[in-house]
DNA sequence: ATAGTATTATTCAACTTGTATAATACAAAT
DNA sequence: ATTTGTATTATACAAGTTGAATAATACTAT
């Protein structure tokens, strides 16, 4: 009786996947609307389907990296409860490059070549 | 006068987007029919317009893995010149870990919710 | 012999995520 | 005043991938 590896192949196939998708996914959350972390993870998580999940250490870094760089900036506002929640949002610059980003792969995104592949 | 950083921000990005998803485009080229080395970049390059590039050391890594794990194998043919070329397959284990790998992301790929984002 | 094609292997740099750990800051409840 | 919970920042290591460079091997055709 052999064991069956393939659920583990795929798992571990699809975290590779994942990297470097989640600049995308942080950028398009923002592009719906400024967001403070715990919604950033949600919206991806939500929107994706449970299919790119993140720990929000991930989401820090990404965000620091992207702050530092001025694609990304924040906005201070009062939560429920504990300290102020910084709710992030792209700048200028961040928008242009999801736009650049997008256009640049748009016949990826869309193309029924490519749909035709996957089926 | 300040330095347009976008086309290196851009670069740098799709640089990191593109990891992790050579995989897929690898085993989608194997979809398509056996193929030896140039061939799947070709396919890699022309299918994805350009907007996926690879050397072919990461082609050749890349198959190794897959070939230990019994996922792909291949099958050796004359080439035109030079030294029997490998054509590569995906193995019937292959084949379902590609099947079940798309119908994991099926929504995500086809989702009107994630064109809507990317609009 | 020589040149060209195809493959395998190794190493280093660069980068990202997951995970773990720690520290800080502040608000509200007790 | 102390404790608890929330939000953030920081660091470090493991694991994984590609790009790039280099080297070696094998075989064919000229």
């Amino acid at each position: 009786m052999t064991k069956n590896i393939l659920p583990e192949l795929l798992s571990s196939w699809e975290e590779t996947y994942k990297k470097g998708q989640l600049t995308l996914w942080i950028f398009l959350a923002l592009k719906d609307g400024q967001k403070y972390v715990d919604e950033i993870k949600e919206f991806i998580e939500s929107k994706s389907k449970n299919t790119i999940s993140c720990e929000e250490q991930s989401l820090y870094r990404n965000l620091r990296k992207y702050q530092h760089i001025d694609v990304v900036t924040f906005e201070n506002k009062k939560g429920n409860k504990g300290p102020d929640r910084k709710y992030y949002f792209l700048t200028k610059m961040g928008t242009e490059l999801l736009e650049k980003f997008i256009e640049r792969n748009i016949e990826l995104f869309f193309s029924t070549e490519i749909k035709n592949l996957l089926k």
